[in-house]
DNA sequence: CTGAAAGCGCTTACAG
DNA sequence: CTGAAAGCGCTTACAG
């Protein structure tokens, strides 16, 4: 006797196929198959009785066989540093809305700001054959993904770019966003201003300092190294890094956040001192506008980045044999309050 | 000649197969499964012939393939209301999280608090056969969900319980945060306090108004029609309800928000306004202790919200023939200033 | 230690 | 209009 079914094998929980529906209905497999997808050349009474036994048996169709077969999965992977995120939010909500509209559902997972985590989970992706990737870098080597690429995965880093290959971004101009926030503050009449950011190897970061730089040489002011600090956004180091900044005779009268975790540190060390001390953040948050002074920012639009990258993703999928793209989206001045604060004694 | 390859199968972008790196290793398949697999009774040698294949040839095994013929798919899908919303934020990690140490993935998505498209989703779901189901139910009716729960679809619900069926929900108490929120607020010296919450279908809304009643009848104060507005958290709507209740000869001197976005929107409406209103709010958000008054809460932990109901998720698929469940959360309230202030000219 | 056959639940490409 | 056969890429249950 040839293996039939045996317990072992849990079999999605004894449902019912489309073999079971054919069988109760009294037709061929493939007629089942026309009808569940509406498919033309059935008699209505054909029809009917199909899908009496789908309704019978509870018939739903099994997505997971038939993407097998179709070679495509529909599904979109999301590869974000945490899902715990509030910056990363509306840009999930972006993607899932883009893939929403062509069909495909979202698996998404964080890397943890962890290479090798980044690394595992968008394999996994792969592994599950994904139509397509997006990916918040965390690492900064992605020659792992290059197989995958090639095989046919649409990849579209958002955020940060690729480390060492050669594939779509889409992110925020850093740069240019940072140059402007430091500016503004310059003109507001600061000549010494801090920048805290976040780890070197976070491309943004080392992106948002050229910014800075690059605004302070303009307008002819020096740096001394004091007056930059990259490092962990954890609260701990942040406060220590303000706290050195904000002290001594090279105090800074003014302090530019490199990110949104950065910003909120800092307003609550600047909550808790005696003197005005101004503020710039990258990154708009909920509430900034609240906060006495309102948190001045440079905002990034999230949405916006999820979008345009699920967008290329499909272009991708659709067949256009794009070459990689750089795509930068502007940012936007908010001022609030804290960074038109004067520099306090001159 | 039999049916082989035809260009109109995408077939995952040509990858190569099992069968591929049989061939080129010159083994049968079976073999190459247990090497990918990690299964024993391989020698040394035939095992370093097959990984050479494997890298020559860039393969990856195909987990959809394998998934389908398991008979689990290793993923949890999520529905939840929208990723956007910072709330979900922990609760989404939190799941995860507990799925990664079951070696699952996540598939979510956003309802956008729209029943028909909970459902739609919920069955995409389904359709793919998630291992299990979590959902933050938006609609009231869940029976559609019953002919997946008995298929073997390990479903939980949080947030909200499910609606005209028997199943497990995961959930923060409601009734009893109210309660004492607004308890704190009596305690302080208010007689006229107003409630300001989410629709009436939306379960924690009515909850939460019930904890506002119980409080007040415990104390012995009347309650108004005009101190009660239940309906849509957009801003306007807030914004009007507030002001009605803030005017007039029965005027409030304390405000209780029925969740996060009425929060929100009335310390905007509070800080335009002259004299001080007490507020407590339902759910803590990102801030809350930097805002001028601080704003006391109702805190809800999200991330245990996701926990523990992911955990009880994986304990029903290990085959714990669990009966149907309801966990309630308790609130924690956190006095930051809003909610101690004293009652406006008695 | 190794592999051929059957099967997971569908769709494809045919043939009637 | 309808259906039997082959196949998607794996694993299971065997048999050597």
């Amino acid at each position: 006797m040839p293996h039939t079914r045996h317990p072992s094998e849990p079999r999605y929980g004894n449902r019912p196929t489309m073999k079971d529906v054919a069988a109760r209905a009294g037709v061929g497999l493939k007629t089942v198959s026309r009808v569940v997808n509406g498919e033309p050349g059935v008699t209505p009474d054909t029809e009917r009785r199909v899908h009496e036994a789908i309704e019978a048996l509870g018939f739903r169709r099994n997505d997971s066989a038939r993407v097998l077969r179709k070679g495509r999965t529909a599904t979109v992977g999301l590869v974000l540093e945490d899902l715990a995120d509030p910056f990363y939010g509306p840009l999930n909500r972006a993607v899932e809305e883009v893939a929403r509209t062509h069909g495909a559902l979202l698996i998404n997972g964080s890397s943890a700001e962890d290479p090798d985590r980044e690394r595992e989970l968008a394999l996994a992706l792969c592994a599950r054959r994904v139509d397509g990737l997006i990916v918040i870098p965390a690492g900064d080597d992605h020659r792992y993904l290059e197989p995958e690429i090639r095989a046919g995965v649409a990849t579209v880093f958002v955020d940060r770019p690729a480390g060492r290959i050669d594939a779509d971004v889409v992110l925020s101009d850093s740069f240019g966003g940072a140059r402007d926030g430091v500016a503004h503050l310059i003109a507001g009449g600061h000549r010494r201003i801090g920048f805290i950011g976040d780890h070197p190897r976070i491309h943004t970061a080392t992106e948002r300092l050229r910014g800075y730089h690059e605004a302070m040489d303009r307008a002819g002011l020096p740096v001394p190294a004091s007056w930059v600090s990259l490092g962990s956004t954890a609260p701990e180091r942040v406060t220590a890094a303000a706290g050195a900044m904000l002290s001594g005779p090279d105090a800074v009268t003014a302090l530019f956040a490199g990110n949104n975790r950065v910003t909120v540190t800092l307003v609550r060390v600047l909550a808790a001192r005696p003197g005005p001390v101004a503020l710039v953040g990258f990154d708009d948050f909920e509430l900034a506008d609240l906060l006495d002074p309102g948190v001045t920012v440079v905002a990034q639009d999230a949405a916006a980045l999820g979008r345009v990258a699920t967008d290329r993703l499909f272009q991708r999928l659709a067949g256009a044999g794009l070459p990689p793209a750089r795509i930068e989206l502007p940012t936007r001045l908010i001022p609030r309050g804290s960074g038109e604060l004067p520099p306090a004694g001159g």
